[in-house]
DNA sequence: TCTGGGGTCCTAGGACCC
DNA sequence: TCTGGGGTCCTAGGACCC
């Protein structure tokens, strides 16, 4: 199978439109302006090079290219190129798309020459689009997702079985796609620093450590397994949430509750839209210094609004009261269809 | 006046039930 | 003055991904 992403996705559909910021260093973040809190959605290769990455606070991000073109971000803008990117894909001979964002797909394909159908596949979104990619061929979903990143950007590479270990045995394990920093620092301490060596873990060594799910998945992700079916099951969003860091941090009883209603009318939006009733509400609230904290509970099945906001204001009130807010969310988890299951690895992110 | 916003899944402990 | 065993639900927290 093949897996596509799209070279620095955001800043080339902005290239797009803008010709003239080709070759420049383009900041797109928040609403382009680095006084505000916010951070970086996605920098160009130029702007990269001074040491700008995503998450990078903007106003860090500025003060790191002083001749930065910094662009607001313009989500329906990305959409609808990201719309067109996985129609190109899905008209490939052959092609099964399973979309993971924006700018990333998984594509399953049987051909007798995946590096030509990789090259051909580029070029037709290429042709299309204006967009390019980089693409990694795998006997599974991960080893494919890995051997992108060799070929970025504009490249192939292909990662199976055969050249798994010789590619990535000696690499740190924070190179796998599921392994995180914190992840990462807790095998250490298992004396596994290398995806060698976590390959040659055995998978009951980690249960005590990661449980009976995430044990054996990391032992299995170190050796490249995992599944291997691209799954083109529409995606059935579990739940809706809306965040915001406020400008200014939030102290006033009546500040907080009017943020809560914002919140709550943000994420009844989509609930509508979506025809599924809310059953949990998460409420996340960071406070100042840097901390924060959940509260959430599960409700009778409903789409009304002013419930909805009943439950959210209450789980509002158990915050502590005295301590300034920076951001709050809410989260509503809908009931899943059964059908709208679908079981494979347990990686976790948009599909 | 560092630290977005939108997602998913796993784990663990306590409550509660039989 | 002893305290099983299994199951589910609820809540909080943690980790990761794009």
């Amino acid at each position: 199978m093949l897996h596509v992403d799209l070279d620095q996705f955001v800043a080339a559909v902005e290239v797009l439109r803008r010709p003239e910021l080709a070759g420049k260093p383009v900041i797109v973040g928040g609403r382009g302006d680095p006084t505000e809190r916010a951070v970086v959605s996605t920098a160009s290769y130029e702007a990269r090079a001074f040491g700008v990455g995503s998450g990078m606070p903007l106003r860090i991000a500025a003060r790191k290219v002083p001749d930065a073109i910094l662009l607001p971000v313009d989500r329906d803008a990305y959409d609808a190129a990201s719309a067109e990117v996985m129609e190109v894909l899905r008209e490939q001979p052959g092609a099964v798309v399973q979309v993971l964002g924006w700018d990333e797909a998984f594509v399953g394909v049987r051909t007798g020459d995946p590096e030509a159908y990789a090259r051909d596949t580029q070029r037709a979104v290429l042709d299309r689009t204006g967009l390019h990619c980089s693409i990694g061929i795998g006997d599974t979903l991960v080893r494919a997702k890995v051997a992108t990143g060799f070929g970025k950007p504009r490249g192939v590479f292909r990662l199976t079985a055969e050249n798994w270990l010789e590619v990535m045995g000696e690499r740190p394990t924070l190179d796998l796609w599921g392994v995180g920093s914190k992840i990462a620092k807790r095998l250490q301490t298992l004396g596994i620093d290398t995806v060698a060596q976590l390959a040659a873990a055995d998978p009951a060594d980690l249960v005590p450590e990661f449980g009976p799910k995430m044990g054996p998945w990391y032992a299995s992700l170190g050796r490249g397994e995992g599944a291997s079916e691209v799954d083109d099951t529409p995606w059935v969003a579990r739940g809706h949430s809306r965040e915001t860091t406020y400008q200014r941090d939030l102290l006033e009883q009546t500040e907080v509750e009017d943020a809560v209603r914002d919140l709550v009318s943000g994420v009844m939006d989509d609930i509508e839209a979506e025809g599924r009733p809310v059953i949990e509400l998460t409420l996340k609230v960071r406070y100042v210094p840097f901390t924060t904290k959940t509260f959430s509970r599960t409700i009778p099945s409903t789409v009304d609004r002013a419930v909805v906001q009943q439950h959210a204001l209450s789980l509002a009130a158990k915050r502590e009261m005295e301590r300034a807010i920076r951001l709050l969310g809410l989260r509503a988890t809908m009931p899943m269809p059964d059908d709208a299951r679908r079981g494979h690895t347990p990686t976790r992110g948009g599909w």
